[in-house]
DNA sequence: CTTGACTCCGTACTTAGGTACGGAGTGTAT
DNA sequence: ATACACTCCGTACCTAAGTACGGAGTCAAG
């Protein structure tokens, strides 16, 4: 009669779980991230399967995607040979958006290597300068061979 | 240089050029991202430099990064033999940072095409599957394995 | 000199992604 | 059996990053 289902928590467990608030889930619920669960004398109750769809929507806000990204990604299902290609295609357009992200990224990481590297490297002269002057200096930060501009 | 007329623009031309709203730049004023330019006839006067500073700033906001972020790399400067460590300091702090998110992102682009690649492409069995079932079964999705091909 | 575009300012509104509040009902340990 | 923690619900509030509004002043062309 009493068989205890161990994947039956309630919202305060879930959210400790998962690493979220109470209210967070409650909302995530508004938003449709979430399913409403089942009841149980009108408490929510959640099963492990949910702690998981959190981490996941947290793992993919993390990488700098919005809920409604992640709900995308989530809404990833149905395959046969006949959904497949949709399917193919929309993943494609996401790893599209992230590869040109980490296009962008590499390309930071570069100016601030060169800035760090370049500034302060020359004598004891007092230079001024930022990354915004490196940046409009082609990244040439306190170029020490362009004195007489 | 500094008697060149031409850099004297008004609030909407600066817009125009740095492409943003007129409403942004008085915001990002208000933010202190943006110094208060001197007045002509109570009137702001621009100069160049404005419309990079803009471009800097949302270039950095379009790879993730706050206002705030982007304040403060544009505050990296003052460069010496003295400040420099605090600089590298700080760049090398950036770097990291972004070095975790395209390993992160990399991450991401597997898992998309490995469920792309592998949804799919089993027999004619309808399978039901999500992202997140793969997230849960390490990305083995609609597994083919345990159909004897 | 009038018209229309532009600028000034403060304030209010918007979207995303939550957080907090408050007065109920409920579940459980002592 | 009574504290006390937990849950319910709707609503209000919060930060970030703008966007819009409205009445007033200013400028340049016709």
């Amino acid at each position: 009669m009493s068989s205890i289902q161990s994947d039956q928590m309630t919202i305060g467990t879930l959210a400790k779980s998962a690493g979220v608030g109470v209210e967070t889930i409650r909302f995530y619920q508004r938003k449709g991230l979430l399913h409403e669960p089942a009841r149980q004398v009108g408490f929510r109750k959640y099963s492990d399967a949910d702690v998981k769809r959190i981490r996941f929507i947290k793992r993919v806000q993390e990488l700098g995607f919005s809920l409604k990204d992640a709900q995308e990604l989530l809404g990833l299902q149905l395959c046969n040979e006949e959904t497949s290609p949709r399917l193919a295609e929309a993943c494609e357009d996401k790893i599209v958006e992230i590869e040109r992200k980490i296009t962008d990224l590499k390309q930071m990481i570069g100016m601030l290597r060169k800035f760090s590297q370049t500034c302060g490297n020359h004598g004891p002269r007092q230079t001024q300068c930022s990354l915004l002057d490196c940046f409009e200096n082609n990244w040439e930060c306190c170029d020490t061979s362009r004195e007489g501009e």
